[in-house]
DNA sequence: ACGCAACTGCGAATTAGTTGCAACTGGAAA
DNA sequence: TTTCCAGTTGCAACTAATTCGCAGTTGCGT
């Protein structure tokens, strides 16, 4: 191989490679090559599209490899599967800050936010019917105003 | 045929006959079933699921016309579709009061919920994103306390 | 350097959902 | 009520999305 795998310049990355490795999972050229590759991503790409970007510097890399990565990063927490209604699984890192998302209806493009007060007022509602939140999922379906 | 179609004797089931019709989709006898399949659920079922509950009536009914009027609900406003975390789509009618979900990560369980404070969040964190809220989802995933 | 379980590429298989088509049927108009 | 036809249906074939078996490769602990 003539890339060694080990030199994380990124922080997030070699953050993420620790605890895919305290897993129990290898850090192989694939899966940091997936890993980088959600890290860069600004928008919220698909399988395919993910398959096509990695295949950019990997001809070699097969589409299964990419499924298998996927959840493999998404069981250790390093990534995250959203069904957004009406398109298929889209992926993103969960290094970053945990955010929600708003869907503009009208170009598919995806919004972030936060709300540490909607947060809240979740665990506060779970609490109530006596229920602990592991984890949520905030979709908001908007029109340009 | 045996059955009139026409007698709504449950008002949920004639409001939501009015709005099918009203949108140049006709009253069907599989049509109907399947509201009515989804109007008596209780729990989230998924389309083999409702077609197994449909098939106890009418043994005669296609899995396709369950797929295609489940869509044609779901068009309208009448149905809408759930994809949980690790499974596949499920379905129920939205001609109650709307209402989010909290799903229990070791039962599968989901319980129902409303918050009128949650909603309003959303739309002021869409506003001053400069979007208006059409629909949401909003989904806890927990644990029992 | 060694050994082996984890991983990979490939293609076949499976699952979930869709579609073409000929026959059927609501329901509006006559 | 009768007619008419676009919407609907069952069936089977089909597509898209994802998984799996397997033989060969490769991280990585010792």
């Amino acid at each position: 191989m003539t890339s060694d795998v080990r030199q994380d310049r990124d922080p997030a990355e070699s953050r993420a490679c620790d605890i895919i490795a305290s897993n129990g999972l290898r850090i192989t050229n694939q899966r940091v090559a997936l890993l980088k590759a959600l890290l860069e991503s600004e928008d919220h790409p698909d399988v395919v599209e993910l398959y096509r970007r990695l295949r950019a510097s990997d001809a070699s890399i097969s589409l299964a490899t990419v499924y298998r990565n996927l959840a493999s990063l998404e069981k250790v927490g390093v990534a995250e599967r959203h069904c957004f209604e009406g398109h298929g699984a889209r992926y993103e890192s969960t290094i970053s800050e945990h955010h929600d998302h708003i869907i503009d209806l009208d170009s598919d493009e995806v919004i972030e936010f936060q709300s540490e007060e909607i947060e809240q007022l979740q665990q506060e509602i779970a609490r109530r019917l006596g229920y602990e939140v592991i984890h949520h999922r905030l979709e908001l379906y908007c029109r340009k105003l």
